[in-house]
DNA sequence: CACAATTAAGTTGTATACAATCTAATTATC
DNA sequence: GATAATTAGATTGTATACAACTTAATTGTG
């Protein structure tokens, strides 16, 4: 008798992996938040750059991708955009010429009031409990530093 | 008395931003599968695809878009490339001429007992208990459930 | 001090994602 | 049964990601 594949027990069964799962979230939740940034007209990742921006005022190159977990091929171009846009401006450092600071314009620290009301609208649409959300993030955040830590 | 920002209130602050979390868990998990998956020489969503097949034998483009939630946009391109590798291939449905199927080649069907010792490798690397993990992944099943049914 | 090693940022090349559009085939409607 | 609407897949254009490399500046070492 031909044994029925137990999709329980088949770690490559997509149900089955974790991994696809943070993955297909991950899409989904940032196709969601793109929804709300369209109005400010700009993209999830310019605004996570500016998320950092809002909390640190000033940051270099560098600090902005150990924040956000990005090396300077993702960052260089899109922080270009960013000041294409004219909501940041690019200063280099004095003491050591190597480093790039970058700061918000008054245009991009205005911003800061339309995009603080995303976050809400996005907890609405998620239709969970407010613990429920802290724990999951506090448990991806785990993860990710399991897998940091790990790194090569 | 100037008031301390208060990263705990801010929902602006990045590590309160459940999407951020979700963002950054899912690109360190893919780049930790990546480096697994460059044995076979293929890239994780070829992984996923190839996984997506492994499990039904022959699906449309349209279909594997589904269970993947990826549009013809990601998955033309894609296919072309697993084809070019010799893993899969495409099939016109006579019935319907718009429709192509995708299958497995040999070689691409072989790859299955290489690739499913991977996932129980990545589970190692999580540093998780398999509880833990099973419920991570259901929570968040439900939240790509409630972000696709939410979908404009 | 000379110079090798390191570092910060930018660039190049490849691989996704995804909206918008296009083409060809099928279905719905009158 | 002609044709309008829909559908499947491919293509185009824009925006990430990330490895590998380049350039310029700084640091470490003899």
């Amino acid at each position: 008798m031909k044994k029925k594949p137990d999709s329980k027990l088949n770690p490559l069964h997509l149900d089955q992996q974790l991994c696809f799962a943070l993955y297909s979230s991950s899409r989904m939740i940032v196709q969601a938040y793109d929804e709300y940034l369209q109005r400010l007209n700009i993209t999830y990742l310019q605004f996570l750059v500016l998320s950092a921006l809002w909390q640190k005022d000033k940051a270099s190159v560098k600090e902005l991708g150990r924040i956000l977990l990005l090396d300077s091929g993702t960052l260089s171009p899109l922080l270009k955009k960013l000041q294409t846009k004219g909501l940041i401006k690019k200063l280099r450092d004095k003491a050591d010429e190597r480093v790039v600071y970058i700061e918000l314009t008054a245009a991009g620290k205005a911003m800061q009031k339309d995009a603080v009301k995303i976050p809400p609208q996005m907890f609405c649409k998620l239709d969970l409990k407010e613990k429920e959300v802290s724990d999951l993030r506090r448990q991806l955040q785990t993860l990710t530093k399991a897998l940091k830590e790990n790194e090569t």
